[in-house]
DNA sequence: TACGCTAACGCAATCGATTGCAAAAGCAAG
DNA sequence: CTTGCTTTTGCAATCGATTGCGTTAGCGTA
């Protein structure tokens, strides 16, 4: 039974010989219809293959059931697929959202100019905004958030932040993995991150007060700019092999961070763990399969999302949800001996 | 300047003294409004913060700039982040869509009861689809592209198909990785995959075709159901092995089964490739970096994702587009020996 | 000054649903 | 047969944009 013709609420009305205020009511289990002739007009109704019009639907609701999802650091093409870390958050947040009827809405951000955060809390293409990781966007999303509620952000915790956020405990992961090489013995452990993302500039934190603790002078050369990219970070990982600065071990602010650096140490002739260790920090999949398997810092992505769509829809309800910190834990496998 | 009530376009014809129906034309860049009047209300407009919102646009429009991606294998919560090869290819795809200034949604099939497909296309919440995997729907899939036209569906090509497809050849894409794995001298070759999907019929019949080609008699006991799941693969290898069954090699029909295979192979003290050789298909990222490396069929998700995009394109434009099929490439690392 | 023509602009209908409010229908009691 | 109440139902306004069509403004020419 082909019903091709894009058929309306009035089509169906004028099937079951009622107004339109019936069937839709009808359509939303409204109990103001008698339940028998709910029952009726939604048989009509599925039976002709009618279906609500959602951008009318949105329209007049103000709501559209969907959920955005932003990822701030996608400026150039390919930043989402080439990151696993944001792939794998993404996709359990996709579940977490899918799960509880609300769709899911990649956005794109195509530039950070002024306002950007705004147009698309503005388009109202969405119901809830999560935005995962704070790149540099600190300011823009404080402003935000003064006025739109319904915004939850992955990433760390700042001071004088105003917005929801979930996040490791960005400085504890840190320090527990630093520990750990100072513990292997290791003396001149390297950092490789950008500092300029508040998330590692936290890890940078966790890096300091471990070698305090432990007494151990910092020098600056251990201390690396490296992109999330393979590419970039196998560079950053070259350089400082070739520039002659003596290190024992490396703490990478991510697992792609720390396998670039291992395949480059590998290049140079350099073994892992036997000269120089290396942690990394997400655990993600891949962690446990490289050669060597990949010490890590695990972050919880699971309990993360499901943390983060929880409090987003507590922030839709109308009430105020608090930021929360997840607990990290350090999975040891052998990159790093011991 | 905090301008937080959400302003409608009636709003900034007032700041800017003119009627709505200008505003509209001027944001649009519409020649009807000279040049300078268009910046002029454009700066007021962005001044002011204001933003289109999209719902009352779609509605009047009759489009929504939005391009849906659908998994119908997505039965069940984790299905989505379980398969690295759905994930890469919603990564791909969501580039493709975005730099063509869309917005993706990402469509969660929640029961695939008669009609889901209808109801995703008739909410018009999409301007058109993109179904990744045709799972067991060809039916549906065919009857909606009768009267639907901007669907382009990631999969198989099948006899008596109407819909749009894009994929890889399965057939020779396998009758290439069972090749090799002859001419390395292995026999018993072993079907790790689930006969009930299209594409994976469609390798079934590469594998065959290579056998018949060889001369060597197909043994039914080496065909093995496999889910796309790493523990329902192990399950189906590590029967297989406990069967007695003997075989020397395994054709696995995706590379999280073969992985599956290798270690459930490991774990009874199976040398690979010494005494069986392994080889998969889609050459996920993992693949290169799993001990032993692993053989597979590369699909080139790249391209295949761009050419899904520029046929969706086209035939939103009204166009009529082909399928298209795009060449594997046999990736020879250590697991199958050689 | 009057006329003709084009360039700018605005009125009001429209997209397809939801919902407040009032009217109609149904029913029981007086 | 009224009256008074509850249950059903439908009218018409509304959400916030876009656009066909008619009107006005502006300018050059006779």
């Amino acid at each position: 039974m082909a019903e091709d013709g894009p058929l309306k609420m009035a089509d169906v009305a004028r099937l079951a010989k009622v107004s339109m205020s019936t069937v839709s009511r009808a359509l939303a289990d409204n109990p103001l219809i008698p339940e028998d002739r709910r029952r009726e007009i939604q048989r009509i109704a599925a039976e002709a293959g009618y279906v609500i019009n959602q951008s009318a639907r949105s329209l007049r609701m103000r709501k559209t059931q969907t959920i955005g999802v932003v990822f701030p650091l996608g400026h150039d093409v390919g930043q989402l697929i080439s990151d696993p870390f944001f792939i794998e958050m993404f996709g359990r947040l996709a579940d977490e959202i899918t799960t509880r009827g609300y769709q899911v809405l990649l956005c794109r951000v195509t530039d950070t100019s002024d306002g950007w955060l705004n147009r698309i809390i503005q388009s109202h293409r969405q119901d809830g905004l999560v935005i995962v990781g704070q790149s540099d966007q600190h300011e823009a999303l404080n402003h935000a958030a003064a006025s739109y509620h319904p915004l939850v952000v992955w990433g760390g915790h700042l001071s004088g932040q105003v917005y929801c956020s979930v996040g490791t405990d960005n400085i504890g992961g840190a320090r527990r993995a630093v520990d750990h090489l100072l513990a292997l013995g290791r003396k001149r452990i390297a950092f490789l991150g950008m500092l300029e993302l508040p998330e590692i500039s936290l890890r940078y934190e966790g890096y300091m007060r471990a070698l305090r603790a432990a007494g151990i002078e910092h020098d600056p050369a251990l201390v690396i700019p490296a992109h999330f990219s393979f590419e970039t970070a196998y560079e950053a990982a070259r350089e400082l092999i070739e520039s002659g600065t003596p290190f024992d071990a490396i703490f990478a602010t991510s697992d792609i961070i720390a396998l670039a650096a291992i395949q480059a140490l590998a290049a140079a002739g350099i073994d892992v763990p036997g000269q120089v260790s290396v942690v990394g920090f997400d655990d993600i999949a891949i962690a446990a399969q490289s050669t060597p398997p990949l010490t890590s810092v695990q972050q919880d992505l699971a309990k993360g999302a499901r943390t983060i769509v929880d409090l987003l829809f507590k922030r839709m309800a109308g009430e105020d949800a608090p930021s929360a910190t997840l607990l990290p834990k350090l999975v040891v496998r052998k990159s790093c001996g011991g």
